[in-house]
DNA sequence: TGACCTCATCCGCCTATGCGGATATACTAA
DNA sequence: TTAGTATATCCGCATAGGCGGATGAGGTCA
């Protein structure tokens, strides 16, 4: 039960809830959430480190980059509430704004790619 | 999303996730609530303030007793969230534990009836 | 090796919020 | 009206965790 509250703790901050919204479309490098999210790189990886801690993202090294995406969830409960999400997080209109900005910057950019 | 985000941090903390599978079961006086979570009144009145002040729960006064209920939730993601805690918060044995405390507690009350 | 990049962690600061005891409020009943 | 009960709120205190700048660690490339 503290293991569920403390789950729910990940979605109870708005930067971690957005950054949970983009990667529920794949995955994706620091940077990409740096420049949706707007905010210091020292921030957005404190958010990392916490999501990773409560079991809802993994990275993977490549190279000088990494990227994030969601983990495999441990529990039907888990799995429901990310199915939930992906259904229902991803039609609010500040996800689809995120999105916007997420694929404005992918296209522009050169460095991460 | 900060409503988003606001709305989740009721479920953070492990009082609160309590009394919410609680509520599930059919609406409950505080005093079954301190009954089962074994948590002074003031700490749960406070936790059923913050419950009521995001949308999730309502209380009616019935003379000296106050009784508490899930509220109708507004949107789709949060109607779909109670449904969903609905089918797997309340499998957890932890809440399984606090139903069968509720259920005795219930059968040996003489007041708050 | 040294310059440079990405990302993680450290630091000090600050606010939100947890806690439980004490007090206030609202209601009932004698 | 007074006593008693149930609940809400107030209080001071403690801690988790938010923030952003600075620094450290890991990797790349010339």
């Amino acid at each position: 039960m503290r293991t569920t509250a403390q789950f729910f703790k990940a979605l109870s901050e708005e930067p971690r809830l957005r950054i949970l919204a983009l990667l529920l479309g794949g995955e994706l490098c620091v940077c990409d959430l740096m420049a949706v999210l707007q905010l210091p790189q020292s921030t957005i990886s404190r958010h990392l480190a916490y999501l990773r801690n409560t079991g809802w993202v993994e990275g993977r090294r490549v190279g000088v980059w990494m990227y994030y995406r969601l983990a495999e969830m441990p529990t039907p409960l888990a799995r429901e509430l990310v199915e939930l999400l992906g259904k229902r997080l991803t039609e609010l209109p500040d996800t689809q704004q995120d999105y916007a900005t997420l694929e404005e910057f992918q296209r522009t950019k050169k460095k991460c790619a």
